[in-house]
DNA sequence: GAGCACTGC
C-alpha cells in the first residue's frame, strides 16, 4: 500500500513537471522583456499553463529559440572572425574572400554594440529539464528532448522551422559529397596510419529459416490471441527457433548457463517461454538487470507483447518504484532488489525461476548473488536458475554453477572491421582527433563513436575538433560534435539522438556510458583509445583511487561492436594488435576492488559466516575482508565473535553504507534523526550537489559559501542546503540560483523520504534538534570515528588510527580554516589524498563516543603518535587492530 | 586551490 501511495505521488510530480517547460518559457520570456532584475518566482506560483493558447506557446517557444539562436551565432561568428583574423594575416586573399571577410567582421562589431547596448543580465542558468529522474527509459528520459527533434507537438513545430533555417543558412555545406583524397588531399601534418588485423564476424543468422518454420502447437496456442505484428517480430529473433530445445534444456538441467549476444532476443523472450511453459503456474519469474532503466523499458516491452497492462501480469521493481501487483508472475528488478529480498526472504519461495541477466558485467549485487543461488539451489531443487551472459566465458560461469549446460543462442550483428595502428601512440587523445578528421575526410558517411575518460577530456578534444574543423571552413563537410558523459546535464545529453542532417557528420564524444548504457544509433564507426578511469580501493589504506588505465579486452570488443549494430562497422584502435594481445581479458569484478564492508554487513545479516571460505566466483582480497570485520566491529556491528549485534541488525536495514547507518542508528541518542537522516541522504547523493561551472566560478563559489556561514563544517551545509531547498518548496528556481543541482537534490529527496520510512522498522523515533550543532557533529562522530585527523605542522592532516598524510579538499568549506581536528567521509586518491566532507571535531568526543577505540593518550598528546596495535580474532578470523 | 568512469539498495 505504501508503493502505491509513493507511486501516486511521484506520478503527480512528473506531471507536474510536463507544465515546467511551459512555465520556464514564460518566465523568460517575462525576464526579457522586464529590464529591471527579475524577481524569482516560484514553482507554485506561476500561473496555470493550461491557460495559455496554443498559438501563443508556440510564439513564445519561438522567441525563446531566437535569442538562444542569436547568441550561437553570434559566438561562431565570433570565433570565425578571430580565427581568420589569425589565419589568414599578410596572405594574400582573392577579392571576394576580402570582402567577405571584412563582411563579416562588420557584422560581428554591429551586433556586439547592439548587445552591449541591451545590457544582458549576469545570471546564470542552468538549461531547463535539466534534471533526471534517473527511473525512465533512455527513450523517456530524452523524451523531451527528442520531441523537439521529431515535431511532435504543437508546441515543437517550431523546431522544424528551425532545422529547415538552419540547413539553409548556417550549414554551407550542406549535401556537400564528402571529400575524396583526390579533390582534397589531407593537410593533417600526422596522419596515422592504421593495419586491417581482423574483421569481427558478423552472426550468421538466416531469417528467412525462422519464418518459414511452423510455430509449435504450444506457442500458438498461448499466443493465438494476441497482437499479431508483435507476435511476428517475436519469431524473427534468432532465439525463437531454438525455443523447444531451450525449453527442453530447461526441463533438464537445474541450473543453465546461457550465452546470447547482443541482438538475440534472450532478454525479453526467455521469461515469456518460460510462461507459456507454464512456469509461473506456481510462482514467479523474476529477471535481474543491472540498470533501472533496463529493468522498466524491458519489462514495458514484454507486456506489450504480451498484451497486458505494465504492473499487472508484468511488471518491474526498482528502488523507490515497485510496480507490479498480487497478479504479476514475471518481475524485471534490478539485482540489488533481488539482494534485498533475498535478505527479507532466504528461500526467495515466491519465485519459480530466476534469470540473472548481463552476468558478464559482475557487478556487486550480482556476485553476490551468484553465490547465493547458488547455495539455494541446492535446498530448493524446484528452483530453477538461469545466468545469462553476453560473452563466451561461459566456462567460468558454467564451472562456478557445478558444470552447469551451456546454452548457446546466436545474436544477431553486422560484421566490424578491426583497424590496429602500427606503432603505439604517445599522446592518446591527439591520435583520436587525427583519427576523427581522417575518417570524416576519407570515409563514406556515417556517425562516429570517439571513446575519452572524463568529462575534462572530452571537453578539451571538443575545443580541438572545433578549432581544426574551422580551418577548414566550408571545404570540408559539416561535423558536428556531441559530448555526453554522465554529469551532462539531461538535456544536453539528448543531443547525441539528434539525427544527423544531410551531408553531415557527427562525432560523439562519450565516456564509458556509451560502452554499455546508452546506445547511439547510426555510429558506423568507432575510435577506442584503449583507456578508461578505473575505480579501486586498497584496503591498507582505506582509501579510494580513480585512475586512468588501460582497458580490458572484453572491453575493447564491446566498444567496436557499437560501430555495428544498424550496419557494417569500422573500429580504429589506436594501439597496436600486440597491446591488443597484452591487455586482461576481463575487467576485474567490482567485488574485488571495493570497500567490503557493506557487503560483509549483508552477507553476515544473512548468517553467513565464514567468509573467507565463502563460495565467491571471484575471491575478494582477504585484506579488504579483514578490514571490513575490523570496521564492523569497530562500529559494534558485529561482537567479538563475529556475529552481527542489535545494533548490525538495526543498520542492515537502511540502504546505507556501514558508517552512514551507525550514523543514523545513533541519531536516536542524540535526539537529531530528522537533521541526521538528512546529511546521510546529502551524503549518499555523491559530490554531485554543488554545480560549478568554470565561466561563472564566483557567483557559484559566493552561492556556496552562504551555506558555510559560521564555519559549522560540510556536513552541516548539505543539511541548510537540504532545508534551505524545503523551505522553497523545493523549487528548482531555487536550485538555479543558488548554483545546485536539481537532480541531485530530488534523489536526495528520494533517500530522505525512504530512510524516513526506515526509522520506524529500526525503532528510532523522528526528533528534530537542529539548533544544537554540537550533538549533530557527535552524532556524526559516531558513525565515522575511525575517519578522523589531526592537523600537523605543515598544514596537512595526519589520519589518526592509520596514519597517512592526507589534505583537505580545496573545494570543502573549511579548507580555508584549517581546524585541529576534523572527521573526514571519505578519503580519495586523485591529484593527491584528500579528505572530502570535513566537519570539526572536539578531541574529547572520541574518547566519550568511542571509548574501545580511542584512548586519552591518543587524544591527548600530539607529539605521541604511536598508535596502539594489536592483532585479536574475530570468531576464527585473524584480525588487525 | 581541485575536479567526479559507471552502477545499485
Amino acid at each position: 500500500m505504501e508503493t502505491h501511495k509513493k507511486l501516486f505521488r511521484r506520478r503527480r510530480d512528473e506531471s507536474h513537471e510536463e507544465e515546467d517547460d511551459e512555465a520556464a518559457i514564460m518566465r523568460r520570456v517575462k525576464r526579457q522583456r522586464t529590464i529591471s532584475a527579475t524577481v524569482p518566482e516560484s514553482e507554485e506560483e506561476r500561473p496555470p499553463s493550461r491557460a495559455m493558447p496554443i498559438e501563443k506557446l508556440r510564439t513564445l517557444s519561438r522567441q525563446q529559440y531566437l535569442k538562444r539562436r542569436e547568441e550561437k551565432k553570434l559566438q561562431e561568428l565570433k570565433e570565425e572572425v578571430e580565427d581568420e583574423h589569425y589565419l589568414f594575416q599578410g596572405v594574400n586573399l582573392t577579392e571576394t574572400e576580402c570582402r567577405r571577410w571584412r563582411y563579416k567582421d562588420r557584422v560581428y562589431q554591429l551586433s556586439k554594440k547592439k548587445k552591449s547596448d541591451d545590457g544582458s543580465s549576469e545570471e546564470y542558468r542552468i538549461p531547463e529539464a535539466y534534471d533526471d529522474e534517473g527511473a525512465v527509459h533512455q527513450k523517456e528520459r530524452f523524451g523531451v528532448a527528442l520531441k523537439r527533434y521529431r515535431g511532435a507537438s504543437d508546441l515543437e513545430q517550431t523546431w522544424e522551422e528551425s532545422q529547415i533555417e538552419r540547413a539553409r543558412f548556417s550549414y554551407g555545406s550542406k549535401n556537400k559529397k564528402q571529400a575524396s583524397d583526390k579533390d582534397y588531399p589531407l593537410v593533417f601534418e600526422n596522419q596515422i596510419a592504421f593495419i586491417k588485423a581482423s574483421v569481427m564476424d558478423g552472426d550468421e543468422f538466416d531469417d528467412k529459416k525462422s519464418h518459414d518454420e511452423t510455430t509449435t502447437a504450444a506457442a500458438a496456442k498461448a499466443t493465438a490471441a494476441l497482437d499479431d505484428k508483435l507476435q511476428e517480430e517475436r519469431k524473427t529473433l534468432p532465439i525463437y527457433q531454438y525455443r523447444d530445445a531451450f525449453l527442453q534444456a530447461v526441463k533438464d538441467h537445474q541450473v543453465l548457463i546461457i550465452v546470447g549476444e547482443t541482438g538475440s532476443g534472450k532478454t525479453t523472450q526467455i521469461p515469456q517461454y518460460l510462461h507459456e511453459a507454464g512456469y509461473t503456474k506456481r510462482g514467479k519469474i523474476g529477471c535481474t538487470q543491472p540498470r533501472r532503466v533496463a529493468a522498466m523499458s524491458v519489462a514495458a516491452r514484454v507486456a506489450k507483447e504480451m498484451g497486458v497492462r505494465l504492473g499487472h501480469e508484468v511488471g518491474y521493481a526498482i528502488r523507490f518504484e515497485d510496480c507490479t501487483s498480487s497478479n504479476t508472475v514475471l518481475k524485471y528488478m534490478t539485482d540489488g532488489l533481488l539482494l534485498k529480498e533475498f535478505g527479507d526472504q532466504p528461500d526467495l519461495a515466491e519465485y519459480t525461476v530466476l534469470v540473472l541477466d548481463e552476468a558478464h558485467e559482475r557487478s556487486l549485487p550480482t556476485d553476490m548473488l551468484f553465490a547465493l543461488v547458488k547455495d539455494l539451489a541446492r535446498s530448493r531443487p524446484d528452483l530453477k536458475v538461469l545466468i545469462s551472459s553476453a560473452t563466451l566465458d561461459a566456462e567460468k560461469f558454467s564451472d562456478f554453477f557445478d558444470s552447469a549446460p551451456v546454452f548457446k543462442i546466436p545474436g544477431r550483428r553486422f560484421p566490424v572491421e578491426i583497424n590496429h595502428t602500427l606503432a603505439p601512440e604517445a599522446d592518446y587523445l591527439d591520435a583520436a582527433i587525427v583519427t576523427a578528421l581522417q575518417i570524416h575526410t576519407k570515409e563514406p558517411p556515417g556517425d562516429i563513436l570517439m571513446f575519452l575518460t572524463g568529462q575534462e577530456e572530452i571537453e578539451t578534444a571538443e575545443q580541438i575538433l572545433k578549432q581544426r574543423t574551422r580551418g577548414f571552413g566550408t571545404k570540408i563537410a559539416e561535423l558536428i560534435i556531441c559530448p555526453i558523459y554522465a554529469g551532462l546535464p539531461t538535456e544536453l545529453q539528448a543531443k547525441i539522438f539528434e539525427p544527423t542532417p544531410q551531408g553531415a557528420r557527427k562525432v560523439v564524444l562519450a565516456t564509458n556510458i556509451a560502452e554499455t548504457s546508452v546506445t547511439i544509433d547510426g555510429i558506423k564507426y568507432v575510435i577506442d583509445p584503449g583507456f578508461c578511469k578505473k575505480k579501486s580501493y586498497n584496503p591498507k589504506t582505506r582509501m579510494d583511487s580513480l585512475q586512468v588505465a588501460p582497458i580490458s579486452k572484453a572491453s575493447a570488443n564491446q566498444r567496436a561492436g557499437r560501430s555495428g549494430r544498424t550496419g557494417p562497422g569500422k573500429c580504429f584502435r589506436l594501439y597496436t594488435a600486440s597491446n591488443y594481445q597484452d591487455l586482461e581479458d576481463n575487467n576485474v569484478p567490482e567485488i574485488q576492488r571495493t570497500n567490503l564492508s557493506n557487503v560483509v554487513l549483508i552477507l553476515k545479516s544473512m548468517g553467513i559466516d565464514d567468509l573467507i571460505n565463502f563460495e565467491f566466483m571471484d575471491q575478494p582480497p582477504p585484506e579488504a575482508l579483514l578490514q571490513a570485520l575490523e570496521l564492523l566491529y569497530a562500529l559494534s556491528a558485529l561482537n567479538k565473535n563475529g556475529l552481527l549485534t542489535k545494533v548490525g541488525k538495526k543498520m542492515v536495514g537502511f540502504p546505507l553504507d556501514p558508517m552512514l547507518s551507525k550514523m543514523v542508528v545513533a541519531s536516536d541518542k542524540y535526539k537529531c534523526s530528522e537533521e541526521i537522516i538528512t546529511i546521510a541522504a546529502m551524503l549518499s547523493v555523491g559530490n554531485a550537489i554543488f554545480y560549478c561551472p568554470k565561466d561563472k566560478r564566483v557567483h557559484a563559489q559566493n552561492a556556496k559559501i552562504s551555506f558555510h556561514v559560521g564555519d559549522v563544517g560540510d556536513h552541516i551545509a548539505l543539511l541548510r542546503v537540504y532545508n534551505s531547498w524545503k523551505e522553497n518548496n523545493f523549487s528548482r528556481q531555487w536550485c538555479y540560483e543558488n548554483y545546485i543541482q536539481v537532480r541531485s537534490m530530488k534523489t536526495a529527496r528520494d533517500i530522505r523520504d525512504q530512510l524516513e520510512g526506515l526509522l520506524e522498522k529500526a525503532g528510532i523515533e523522528l526528533t528534530s534538534n537542529p539548533n544544537d550543532v554540537d550533538a549533530i557533529k557527535k552524532c556524526i562522530t559516531s558513525g565515522f570515528f575511525p575517519n578522523i585527523a589531526r592537523l600537523d605542522k605543515y598544514g596537512s592532516y595526519r589520519t589518526l588510527k592509520h596514519p597517512h598524510t592526507v589534505h583537505l579538499h580545496p573545494g570543502s568549506g573549511l579548507a580555508e580554516v584549517l581546524p585541529r581536528w576534523v572527521v573526514y567521509h571519505e578519503l580519495v586518491l586523485t591529484a593527491k589524498e584528500y579528505m572530502r566532507q570535513v566537519t570539526e571535531v572536539k578531541p574529547a568526543w572520541l574518547v566519550e563516543i568511542a571509548p574501545h577505540y580511542y584512548q586519552m593518550k591518543d587524544v591527548d598528546d600530539p607529539a605521541l603518535k604511536k598508535m596502539p596495535r594489536g592483532v585479536g580474532r574475530i570468531g576464527k578470523e585473524l584480525v588487525c587492530f
